[in-house]
DNA sequence: TGCTCGAATGTTATGTTATAACATACAAAG
DNA sequence: CTTTGTATGTTATAACATAACATTCGAGCA
């Protein structure tokens, strides 16, 4: 009961995430891990939920999927929401990166004070164009 | 040739947003403004998507479900994304309240010239318990 | 008038995302 | 060796979203 047993499910979900550039859906999920296992969504948004809530994985609301977590493999603690987290994702190559400002998550956190509003979660993402595909477009 | 023109569907649309306190899925439109009309599921996500773009709906990403901008109906500029707009929605009433946070507009672009980022769009949303259901959870 | 063009609308089908409900396995504590 | 809780498996279906193509309708104009 270390709190670090979470089953081989999610092992096989978030080791699919970790070797994606890009955020993966569940049913995504399922052909990456094929033939390996076969996963039935169901197995796989438990898994999900589960890496989720340890902060392993994050869920990217704009395009209903998800990805592992960048940062938080060594002793710091994970990235979460609410600390102004943010995910920047390019609409051309899929990548995403993962960003904190903590001004923003000070901002978010007055705002919520301000109407007695208690959040359990903080959803922030950007979608646009990447440097890298800007210039790619630019030189043709 | 005004640019007001939108046709009659998405005047259906932004009425049954305009109606709700909370906010809306494709289907809840279409079952609200029946029987009235009968609207496909083409036909509805069509409106919405005229109606996000002349920014009178928004899109809350994290229910995959619209709401009725609240603000920009006299002469101001509508909310935009980008701006520092944000939703606060509570998970037990449902309501959904619109701010606006310059200073996170300005973190945010911050962090996209940083790092040649072109923004199409932001979404900013908090999800968890407003002040007067969690004043209900303690009366009782 | 009647042509033509684009925007809006309608229709059908299907693709994609997510969960409900219930059955089984399996390990640790007693 | 039984109880209990967590993980897992299975089937079905609910909920969200778009593709592809047909039709209607009004504005501008020959």
């Amino acid at each position: 009961m270390t709190d670090r047993m979470q089953g081989r499910n999610a092992a096989y979900v978030i080791e699919a995430l970790m070797q994606s550039v890009r955020p993966l859906s569940a049913y995504d999920i399922i052909a990456a891990v094929r033939p390996r296992v076969e996963l039935a969504p169901t197995t796989v948004y438990r898994a999900l939920r589960q890496l989720i809530s340890d902060g392993k994985a994050h869920r990217i609301e704009s395009l209903n999927a998800f990805v592992a977590c960048q940062h938080g493999h060594g002793v710091e603690p994970v990235h979460r929401h609410g600390d102004g987290l943010g995910f920047v994702i390019c609409d051309r190559c899929g990548s995403v990166d993962e960003f904190i400002d903590p001004v923003i998550g000070e901002r978010v956190a007055a705002t919520l004070v301000e109407r007695g509003f208690s959040a359990s979660a903080v959803t922030l993402e950007v979608r646009g164009v990447c440097a890298t595909c800007s210039d790619k477009a630019v030189a043709r």
